[in-house]
DNA sequence: GTCCATGCAAACCTTTTGCACTATA
DNA sequence: TATAGTGCAAAAGGTTTGCATGGAC
């Protein structure tokens, strides 16, 4: 059970505020929409979600309000290698950018390894890099997916290198 | 000055062979311009540098190339999030899977942290998830745009959580 | 001669944009 | 009432596909 989100949507009308930006009903209803859902949603999730509970509202809305998230900093998109985006909040103090994703469900388990920034300090350093935010992902299959005997099949050459 | 590389593109036609699928010279070419650079090179990029080198070739062709490349592993590809995919070779025994990217000019430079593997074996015994590849990427300013004064501004709410 | 690849154009999919209309403040 | 948002449809940009032709084997 999710606790009460709405504090949030209030954040994001403040932002709007704040940015000279009139707060509609259509963006109240997508922040919504995102802060009541802890999974990385498409634009076609939310579409649907909308659509079945009998919201209408325009795709190019749902887009332009994203951006809004986006830059308020209160959302985030990730781009899972689908050929589409996904978008998640980002109530959590330290923004998560760190995925377990299943290559064949899908699924997308975040975790956080304090190592990480230990290794981003020291690569950036070696090569007069400035860092501002990263992204580890690993791919494979998730704990669900082992367990009903999925596996994974190379088909490339055997050997590509030491064979020439 | 590059190696010669014309021993993979050889080894990309024995692949073809292996699958039964006809050597042409298109897919030569191509397999060509991917060994010969060590640049992540887009579709455009691709098709630009043929069209200036005289070949007539359809982009269908690169994408339909470019897929065999990728299932043959003799390449790999990426996508940085700009809204296409780009490709590189996987030459070197142990395909890179970490860049630093720069935010501003967009260069994209790879290496490689032997830590990072402890990380992926830990974290997926963790969550009994059985890892197959991974994916590091730094975002952040590179040490020629650091240079030249660029510099990256927030734009979101100062403190989002906090302030509710 | 049989497949399969090629090139072109059309289709596709996600995302963006132009515009007339509507709602916010 | 001024300004910006909305919805729709069209456009845009990357990628895929269908089909007639041409090339590999």
């Amino acid at each position: 059970m999710l606790q009460d989100r709405s504090p949030f949507v209030r954040l994001f009308g403040r932002y709007l505020r704040e940015q000279g930006l009139p707060v509609t009903n259509q963006r109240e209803v997508i922040a919504s929409m995102i802060f009541s859902s802890d999974d990385h949603l498409s634009v076609d999730d939310i579409d649907r979600e909308l659509s079945s509970s009998g919201e209408k509202i325009g795709k190019a809305t749902i887009y332009r309000t994203l951006d809004l998230l986006v830059k308020s900093k209160l959302a985030a998109s990730h781009d899972f290698g689908e050929g589409f985006k996904r978008y998640e909040h980002r109530l959590s103090r330290e923004p998560i950018h760190q995925h377990l994703i299943c290559l064949n469900c899908g699924q997308v388990l975040e975790f956080q390894s304090p190592d990480l920034s230990r290794i981003e300090d020291y690569i950036s350093s070696q090569h007069g890099f400035k860092p501002a935010r990263h992204k580890l992902e690993i791919y494979g299959l998730c704990k669900k997916c082992l367990g009903s005997g999925i596996d994974l099949k190379p088909e490339g050459l055997a050997c590509p290198i030491e064979d020439i």
